[in-house]
DNA sequence: CTGGCACCTGGAGCGCTCTCCAGGTCAAGC
DNA sequence: GCTTGACCTGGAGAGCGCTCCAGGTGCCAG
């Protein structure tokens, strides 16, 4: 039955490569993988979901090492429950955050914007303008 | 009249470190600096303005290389202008996309939050569950 | 039996963005 | 006159997140 994915399906089908899937295990981003008779990393489908998640988390900014330690709770489930629960909600805080900082730059720029098509448009509309 | 503010005040100000400053002028991300008769470094004015405006593309995720190629678009005004506004419009849409996926990501994060809210409230409203 | 391919390990290397350091100059205050 | 502190330069070092490599194993197809 040869149970569970091998390591270039999951990359593959996450848009990673097979060495930064290697490289989160040593780093302990991912539980590390059961193995086949041959040795290899073989994933199931919870390993899949988890990943899932936990590419939710580094895309939204949290740190590897963090990752790792919400790993590590998530594998002493259920007794790390409450932390991986502050965990997610101090990382929410620091998103929200983010959000609302990008959101104001971005404000910014379209100022900018509106203000080098002003420059622009005037220039075309008034050529060699006193 | 010893015109212009010296680096230590701009990075104060901006909340930056004087080697950041210093590493920006090397990197072409800010134009070279005016200089007193001492060799220091005096900051105008529109030196600080320009400097917050590309501190923002810096925080929405923009490249330190591509700041530098706007900054130099910025320094043969106004001939850059157009190449600018495109620059800008471009870096806009990454921005708006980034912020929708981020969005995204905090949905699946709150999902998160509130599954393991519910095991927690599940197990303390009923102790030993079956 | 021979390729070829996907996989393995340990470790080196890389791109980015700073940060720190040694060694030196200069102006102001005591 | 001497110290102190902010500034200068060029260059090394650091942390993060991968990426690449050499050298090797095991399985399947032809």
């Amino acid at each position: 039955m040869s149970d569970g994915y091998p390591i270039g399906d999951v990359a593959r089908r996450l848009g990673l490569s097979v060495d930064a899937l290697r490289y989160y295990e040593r780093a302990g981003v991912l539980p590390p993988a059961d193995r086949d008779a041959g040795g290899r990393r073989r994933y199931a489908e919870h390993d899949v979901h988890l990943l899932e998640v936990l590419l939710h988390l580094r895309d939204t900014g949290m740190p590897l090492a963090e990752i790792a330690t919400f790993t590590g709770l998530v594998r002493q489930d259920p007794a790390g429950v409450p932390e991986r629960l502050a965990l997610l909600r101090a990382h929410r805080e620091v998103l929200t955050a983010r959000i609302a900082a990008l959101t104001r730059s971005l404000g910014v720029i379209d100022g900018k914007i509106a203000d080098y098509d002003a420059r622009l448009t005037a220039a075309a509309g008034a050529p060699g303008a006193r």
